[in-house]
RNA sequence: GCCCAGGUAGCUCAGUUGGUAGAGCAGCGGACUGAAAAUCCGCGUGUCGGUGGUUCGAUUCCGCCCCUGGGCA
């Protein structure tokens, strides 16, 4: 613990560039400019580009992007595995070290909003919970429903309870789980929140907001060059795994909806046109996170990832310092 | 050209035995602390195809016209 408090204050004042926005808005592509810019890593910060398994789904950067530019923390994990917010920044934790030492700046890249909050604002140290706990409670929740649960946690986490919709399963169980794992309330977990990773007062903040008809045609766009480009094999190979349906992984935008037109290929249409929908209302909801809920990010209208990258290179140098960061590879 | 069925929200359609209308999807707004590509909440005015007529009142009934689909020529 003492250790981890060191290593913490080191890296405090480490600088970083992040990267948000919502799906397919060009943050990809605008990591790549940056990183031809500074000596950069390039930190996946999204939740589903993690999975080994779903490169073309969850459209992960292809192996000669990742040939050109150093990469971190994309497809580390296999599909049957449950990552999470804590699993991840733990790796992030392992990782930035080493990249403050070779003098390396951190690009942090990715859409998924609580991803960024835990880097910036901390996460409590909540221990993994019990697996038993678990099962027990998802059985419970499968028999009674989210009300009677929301009951439950009433006696349990009162002031947690009464933040929660009575209908919102998932945070429910794992309020529930959390204080019959550990013993400790949730809400008792969340005011102890540890030291962020990063610190906000020297991370460059960027959103990429491009307007929205475009994105919306750029997400169908994309989903339609992602069947060309073999995301029908993708998820059947995903699905010959047999994994749990209620893994993160078989819940990727697109999983469910193309597992009914691999059985019935006559569904095909409409699994597109779903899976398109799925992806459109995340973009929404991403927008939606930053405009309230992480304030500080500053917004990037414009989708020239050239133009963009020597602004904000210049401005971290102009902050920062050019020394070290690779002024040679320009 | 004739016959039939339709033309109602961005789309698919329901409905009003005459008192100007509502579902699903799309879209929009919001919540969010370890499954977050998850989970959850909220938002429905639109020349009821056009135009005349009947009527206190027509999207609804009647006439004509336009459009779409099917059938017959």
């Amino acid at each position: 613990m003492r250790e981890e408090v060191e290593i913490l204050e080191g890296e405090a004042a480490l600088p970083a560039i992040l990267i948000a926005g919502p799906t397919a808005s060009g943050k990809s592509a605008l990591a790549l400019a940056l990183a031809e810019r500074l000596q950069a890593v390039i930190i996946n910060t999204d939740s589903m580009q993690v999975y080994r398994e779903l490169r073309v789904l969850t459209a992960r950067p292809s192996v000669e992007d990742e040939e050109l530019q150093r990469h971190a923390l994309y497809g580390h994990v296999p599909a049957s595995c449950s990552h999470s917010v804590g699993r991840w920044l733990e790796d992030v934790r392992e990782l930035i070290g080493s990249i403050h030492d070779e003098g390396s700046v951190p690009v942090f890249v990715g859409g998924t909003g609580l991803y960024f909050r835990a880097l910036i604002e901390g996460l409590p140290n909540i221990p993994d919970i019990d697996r038993q706990v678990k099962l027990f409670w998802r059985a419970r929740m499968e028999e009674e429903g989210a009300e009677s649960l929301h009951g439950a946690l009433m006696s349990r986490d009162p002031e947690l309870a009464g933040k929660l919709a009575k209908t919102d399963t998932q945070r429910i169980l794992r309020a529930i789980e959390v204080f019959e794992s550990t013993k400790r309330r949730l809400s008792d977990w969340q005011k102890d929140t540890r030291r962020p990773l990063l610190d906000p007062g020297h991370a460059l903040r960027f959103f990429l907001d491009p307007p929205r008809d475009w994105l919306y045609s750029r997400i169908n766009e994309r989903f339609d060059l992602m069947l060309d480009d073999g995301v029908l094999d993708e998820v059947a190979a995903l699905l010959a795994l047999d994994l749990d349906p209620a893994l993160p992984a078989m819940k990727a935008h697109g999983v469910p909806h193309l597992a009914r037109a691999l059985q019935d290929m006559r569904f095909l249409p409409d699994a597109i046109e779903a899976t398109k929908a799925d992806i459109r209302h995340y973009a929404k909801r991403q927008k939606t996170w930053f405009r309230h809920q992480m304030p500080g990010f500053t917004e990037l209208e414009s989708n020239f990832p050239d133009y963009l990258a020597a602004g904000i290179a210049a401005e971290f140098s102009s902050r920062f310092g050019p020394a070290g960061y690779g002024m040679g590879k320009a």
